[in-house]
RNA sequence: GGGCCUGUGGAUUAGUGGAAGAUCGUUACCUUGGCAUGGUAAAGGCCGCGGGUUCAAUUCCCGCCAGGUCCA
């Protein structure tokens, strides 16, 4: 089969050919148009005699809009959409509410990028009724592959409204020529007002997703207003197909018309003129209009992806202005640098609002870029606008067509206010690490790519830096590339398995039985096919894992199965042993009753979960993945930071009461239409969910999603719910784990389990943990130390504390030692036993410690040449214990070398320190006096000049050996 | 979804298979009429958590947790 692209070309070529049959000719003619061939290739329409180019700004030289403006009628940008209302409503389209730009529904896109994205894929296939035949709609959408063009191009924008003019109908009602006068209705007298001579029509053609067709595309004075695409027909192996249901696509750009209409001197003085006014209010930015006008001529040749020198593409630009380059950049950018703050705040303005957000991996990745763009812009003119201010005034501004942006401006400053603390804690630190890789003097190109993919430090950046330190950064040409090459080594290693796919063709698709009921746990079946272990019925109560719920067990005929697999719209149980019966059989299916019972628990309590997190987090929350099994369930939610214990517990609070209501819950299937008109696009928090008619889970007056889950009947059966715990498990996803009924009962036993063990080790009560803890953990380190220094004080060898904490022990202990539940009581007890050790030994080696100690063997050291040397030998002391004393004794005096012996169950030990000046003056090095001494009893061990230490593994030794053999080889001892 | 980087006193960090360092801040003392400053000294480290290798791990290996970042 052909790629889209290879398709688009040759259905050009072919509709081209045959302009009669796909193409409406006919009104063409009539309105007085006259088909032309450009030097291009394209074919066009055109009521000039003498046009010999079309319309596309490349062949008939940039755009034309400001000058001798061609429209009588000034539109704003509102009016645009009015207008359209006003022409196309009485015509038989249906105006509708835009959807969400984050596209919730579609199982392929993130983002909403055209209006008919809101209609992919389930009406464009078929698989769904469209609201009516002939629709209208202003729908936002988010691209954002043209960045770095925005505010500088005068036409770029990442988030504006496509009004669609959209048609659904079998072939039979298909009217091409009627679409086309519409929309050649609303641009001219009816419409904006264009004069038929100002217009250039394009003959071309479209392909995508498997369908492709032919289409018109509008062009005056360069700009391209919008685009008909008439998609008619289908890929198929065996070629091309006429499609059941005709699509009609027509895009229309809300934000050109309006620029075009009022011919400003670039499309952003059109759009958000009050953002503007207020923006320049504050940055007092010189307005050089005129300059701008001519500006806007060429900005097209700015535009980044097309140009591989952008300085000399400056020079270019300049040149034809008669201007200084540096000038030029001085006017322009900083008005660029306004257009793109604007663009970019109204785009986040949306994108947060529908329910993405900012992050560093997915689709808020687009966010986070754009939101840095701006902020970049900001610091670099040092100007004082907030962000979340440009969006308020962009939700001020749209008020009349969009209503909705208004609803939670707190909610979006809260999270880009988060948003802005990330950037400038990222700033800081990348200037640290230039300043220190800067210093070393010089920079590899390996360093760059590593700097740039794990710190996001840029090239730029590092150049800009370098200047402070008079240094030329080489970054080579295809440094872009060689990060992706970088990437390619590492992401082949980990290739992963497919998934199995059986192949069921012919078998008919399993009836599930579980929708409206789930304490329905048997039903009589036919078998229907059997491969090996795996079967196969007409209809089953039986739950497939799916839509992260895990899948039943139960028995066929009182066979086990111990799984079920859902594929398509077949349920697979698969059995532990192979199955008595055979295909055709009639049989009985029984499900585990506790087993269903519980995971039902949990998938509704995950409803009422999230429901609670929107409550008490707000209105940004969604669910962004889930997963139920019989221990627990977790939840993850969009959220910008982590939760606190506080609101956590707020949750599992909101959470509970919710359960204590005993709320009957609805199931139901409707049809998808209906459902998303009545509920909303909140209803896809589970994902995307295929068919004409879904099912709804609804909880009335608390959460609705289209969710294929067994359920319970009430609120009331999940019984209680508890909130475990909450990870963060990337920017902007927060994982919820919690329990439910009977899980939650085995978690409180587990949890009273971790009570009584950490109760027993400090004997104290569960109040008083918290407090004897923290204790714990501080007498422990003094202890140690005092082991170090010798300075004992008498009120750490007891634990006192009796302070009450009021609140969850387990969570507030496992946060403060740094470890999970189950582990606490180990870290304890091994805390406790540090600290008792300590004790014990300050107790039994009180001698050992005090300072009399260390001065009496001070006096029995020995002279060795010129310095003082202790060799001792010990029996039964820690090892830790000998370097302890023997650095209280360097402390003591500089000029002493200590060799001490000490015997333990499993053999020897030998530790050596040299003080201060005999290492500087001696030709002594005590970690090879270890080394030497111990291997010549199998034993090893090894250090420094300074110091050393070793084992010798032989319980046998005799210590007074290694003490002979210490004397005789350390002389003149 | 995939990859990479980072985690050391209150802050910023150096460091290494062999007794945990620096700068700023804090406290005390000295200098001053007082302050800024300067000088001297001290306190302050579960070297993110758990496990492994080792005579010895902050350092090497594995797992986890936390933060950052790039690409689709």
């Amino acid at each position: 089969m052909l790629s889209d692209k290879e398709q688009k070309k040759v259905f050009k070529e072919i509709a081209s050919k045959e302009p009669e049959k796909y193409y409406p000719t006919k009104e063409l003619k009539n309105l007085g148009y006259m088909r032309k061939h450009c030097k291009c290739g394209t074919y066009f329409w055109t009521t000039h005699k003498n046009r010999r180019v079309c319309g596309d700004p490349v062949c008939s030289g940039g755009f034309q809009v400001v000058i001798n403006n061609p429209t009588p009628k000034k539109l704003s940008y509102i009016d645009v959409w009015d207008k359209i209302v006003e022409v196309l409503e009485p015509r038989g389209y249906v105006p509708i509410k835009r959807y969400p730009c984050v596209a919730r529904w579609n199982p392929t896109s993130e983002f909403t990028i055209a209006s008919i994205s809101a209609f992919q894929p389930y009406v464009v296939s078929g698989e769904v009724e469209p609201p009516a035949k002939k629709i209208i709609i202003p729908q936002f959408c988010l691209r954002f592959n043209d960045i770095p063009n925005v505010g500088l191009t005068g036409s770029h924008a990442c988030g504006f409204v496509m009004i669609g003019q959209h048609s659904f109908v079998p072939p039979e009602e298909w009217n091409q020529g009627a679409l086309f006068l519409d929309m050649h209705d609303f641009i001219t007298e009816k419409g904006i007002g264009l004069s038929k001579q100002e217009i250039t029509i394009h003959e071309d053609s479209w392909a995508g997703g498997g369908t492709f067709g032919c289409s018109l595309e509008f062009f005056s004075r360069g700009v391209e207003l919008f685009n008909q695409v008439y998609m008619m027909f289908e890929q198929t192996p065996k070629g091309s197909k006429e499609l059941k249901l005709k699509v009609l696509d027509m895009g229309l750009g809300q934000e050109r018309v309006a620029w075009f209409s009022q011919g400003t001197p670039n499309m952003y003085e059109a759009i958000f003129p009050q953002v503007l006014q207020k923006l320049r209010k504050i940055t007092n930015i010189e307005l050089d209009l005129d300059l701008y006008n001519r500006f806007s001529q060429y900005s097209a040749y700015l535009n980044v992806d097309e140009v591989d020198d952008m300085d000399a593409a400056w020079h270019n630009v300049a040149t034809e202005l008669s201007i200084d380059v540096n000038e030029l950049k001085n006017k322009v950018l900083p008005m660029t640098a306004l257009y793109s703050i604007a663009e970019h705040a109204r785009s986040l303005l949306f994108a947060i609002n529908d329910g993405m957000l900012p992050s560093n991996v997915g689709g808020g990745y687009n966010l986070r870029i754009i939101f840095r763009r701006a902020i970049g812009f900001i610091d670099m003119f040092k100007w004082d606008i907030d962000i979340s201010d440009v969006c308020a005034w962009h939700a001020e501004e749209l008020k009349n067509l969009f209503p909705e942006v208004s609803e939670h401006l707190d909610e979006i400053r809260e999270i880009l206010d988060v948003e802005c603390d990330k950037y400038y804690a990222t700033k800081e630190k990348a200037g640290k690490i230039l300043d220190k890789k800067l210093k070393e003097g010089y920079f590899s190109t390996e360093t760059l790519i590593e700097i740039y993919d794990s710190n996001g430090i840029s090239p730029d950046m590092v150049k800009e830096a370098a200047k402070k330190y008079n240094m030329k950064i080489h970054v080579p040409d295809n440094f872009y590339s060689l990060v992706v090459e970088r990437h390619e080594r590492g992401e082949q290693v980990h290739a992963t398995g497919r998934e199995i796919d059986i192949d069921l063709d012919g078998v008919p698709e399993t009836k599930s039985l579980y929708y409206f009921d789930y304490t329905l746990l048997s039903n009589s079946a036919k078998v229907l096919k059997i491969i090996d272990k795996m079967v196969l019925l007409d209809q089953s109560v039986a739950y497939g894992t799916s839509g992260g719920q895990l899948h039943d067990v139960g028995t066929i005929n009182g066979q086990k199965f111990i799984d079920v697999i859902k594929q398509g719209n077949h349920v697979i149980h698969v059995l532990e042993n192979t199955p008595k019966f055979n295909e055709g059989d009639l049989v009985k299916v029984e499900v585990d009753k506790e087993w269903r019972f519980q995971l039902s628990q949990h998938h509704t309590a995950t409803h009422i979960v999230n429901a609670a997190a929107r409550d008490i987090l707000g209105s940004h929350v969604n669910q962004a993945g889930a997963k139920k099994t019989l221990k627990n369930a977790h939840l993850d939610i969009t959220h910008y930071e982590q939760i606190s214990e506080e609101k956590l517990r707020l949750i599992e609070k909101r959470a509970n009461e919710i359960v204590e209501k005993q709320i009957a819950l609805n199931l139901s299937f409707m049809p998808r239409t209906e459902a998303e008109q009545q509920y909303g696009m909140g209803l896809y928090q589970g994902g995307a969910v295929p068919g004409k008619k879904i099912r709804i889970v609804e909880v009335p007056g608390i959460d609705v999603e289209a969710c294929g889950g067994t359920h319970l009947n009430n609120t009331f059966e999940a019984g209680r719910i508890k909130i475990l715990k909450s990870q963060k498990i990337q920017d902007g996803v927060v994982r919820l784990v919690f329990t439910a009924g009977n899980a939650t009962q085995k978690i409180k036993k587990k949890r009273d389990n971790i009570l009584t063990n950490l109760k027993m080790i400090l004997s104290v009560e569960s109040d008083q943990l918290s407090g004897r803890v923290r204790e714990l953990l501080e007498k422990r380190n003094n202890v140690n130390k005092a082991l170090k220094k010798g300075a004992i004080d008498e009120n750490d060898l007891r634990l006192t504390s009796n302070e009450k904490y009021e609140g969850d022990v387990i969570a507030e202990l496992s946060h403060f030692l740094k470890v999970k539940d189950k582990e606490l009581p180990l870290k304890v007890k091994k805390l406790h036993d540090e600290w008792n050790d300590g004790v014990e030994k300050i107790n039994m080696m009180k001698k050992l410690l005090s300072t009399e100690y260390s001065n009496e063997l001070i006096g029995k050291a020995r002279d060795y040449l010129g310095f003082k040397l202790i060799l001792e030998a010990f029996e039964k002391i820690d090892q830790n214990d000998l370097k302890n004393l023997s650095q209280r004794i360097m402390k003591l005096s500089d000029d002493i070398i200590t060799v001490f012996i000490n015997k333990n169950d499993n053999g020897i030990g030998i530790l050596g320190m040299v003080g201060k000046h005999p290492a500087k003056d001696l030709d002594f090095h005590v970690g090879n006096f270890v080394k030497e001494c111990v291997s010549n009893y199998s034993g090893r061990g090894g250090g420094k000049k300074d110091f050393g230490q070793g084992f010798i593994e032989d319980q046998a030794l005799d210590l007074n050996e290694i003490l002979q053999y210490c004397k005789k080889n350390l002389n003149p001892y």
